[in-house]
DNA sequence: AATGAAACATACTCCTCGGTATGTTGTCAA
DNA sequence: TTGACAACATACCGAGGAGTATGTTTCATT
């Protein structure tokens, strides 16, 4: 198995990511979902414990995805302003380019799903999280360092990590396919955004001297 | 009506705000925003058609209040930087300050809600998207004036204003309660990286561009 | 006092949807 | 050939919840 042709699981998830970023999670069945794959609830709940395992699964794939295209810069060796840079873009990219997943991240962000989770989620909800520490602390790394190298802001790590990350994840909101280069150039523009929103600037500390 | 004591109407919008901001909306029954209200189902649909309106006049309460307390700062009379600081500032209160209502907003930006929709539901959407866009022009026009005089960067707006709008946001995920003086410093804190988002640095010139 | 409407409470309907129990088919090993 | 198991399809159940129909109380009005 895991092979170049897609078995059913992957294909049941692509398709449950595609229904739950469109319809929303709760507004979407899994008959929904199964007509989808041109197959019914059988075929799904052979794989899938409950709604709760799928949704889970979407997630966790979802952050593989991004660590995977995040890492790789991360662990390059740039000076921070450089490496934060390209680790934006790289999320970007990983938005835009997997759309559905992340979406369904962002839709579960708040908390709690359906009440009743069984023991195989609980266990998936517990890798999830790691992941996504894992995940907030490569840029935790990066600001770090870059704080004491004086680019970067000193200001609280948690926030700021939060804060740029989430306008990082704006383009699952409104992003519309429009040729392969302009998912470049949303990418360039958001990481911009990001690296200006950490750098220490001159022009900062001089305009917005008057208190609050 | 609509004197200093709460009548019926806001007194449901508050429990049913609180209660979708802390269970999600779907999660959410009419019975369990009645049981907060010591109340029973009646009370709530005499009062709304239905659930999605519900919902809507919570979202366009949520649009209107952001905007009373952006406002001010918008018609001051400062250079666009300042304004554009202030602006932020108070937009970070404000998710602060009625945390409930915005966190319903949030959760419905997808698009569609409950399928089926009543005639009164659908204007209030319209209404909804016409505050949206007004609260929105508010900060482009600011934008726009700040990249004519070179103060700011010369990329898309709608992306611009859409992404740190996003970033904006983002204490309406994690935000606890931690003394009065917290969010001020939260509110500088988020407002200062949205500058530092659209302002033109001389040390970000020396963007990389290395190919994907 | 009589009346009517507003402001709810109560009781019920109806349907969706998650989950399950069971039937059916293909495949592969012995 | 025949079991045995994976991989589904079909049929069904039961709970929860949105919406409604109708009763009941309060209050202002005439």
């Amino acid at each position: 198995m895991s092979l170049g042709a897609k078995t059913a699981k992957p294909r049941i998830l692509d398709a449950a990511a595609t229904a739950f970023a469109t319809h929303g999670v709760d507004q979407t069945s899994i008959d929904d979902i199964a007509r989808a794959l041109g197959a019914t609830k059988g075929k799904i709940y052979h794989h899938f414990g409950s709604k709760g395992e799928l949704v889970c699964a979407i997630r966790k794939h979802s952050v593989q995805l991004t660590i995977d295209r995040v890492r790789p810069y991360f662990e390059a060796q740039n000076p921070p302003p450089e490496k934060f840079h390209a680790m934006a873009q790289a999320h970007v990219i990983a938005m835009i380019s997997e759309l559905a997943y992340h979406r369904v991240v962002v839709e579960e962000m708040r908390g709690s799903g359906t009440g009743r989770i069984t023991d195989s989620e609980r266990q998936l909800r517990v890798e999830i999280t790691t992941l996504q520490s894992e995940y907030e602390d490569m840029f935790r790394n990066v600001l770090a360092k870059g704080i004491s190298s004086g680019a970067f802001q000193d200001q609280d790590l948690s926030v700021t990590v939060r804060s740029f990350l989430m306008m990082l994840h704006a383009p699952i909101y409104w992003y519309k396919a429009r040729g392969p280069e302009n998912c470049q150039t949303i990418a360039n523009h958001l990481a911009n955004m990001a690296l200006g929103a950490v750098l220490v600037t001159d022009s900062k500390t001089c305009t917005v001297t008057h208190g609050d």
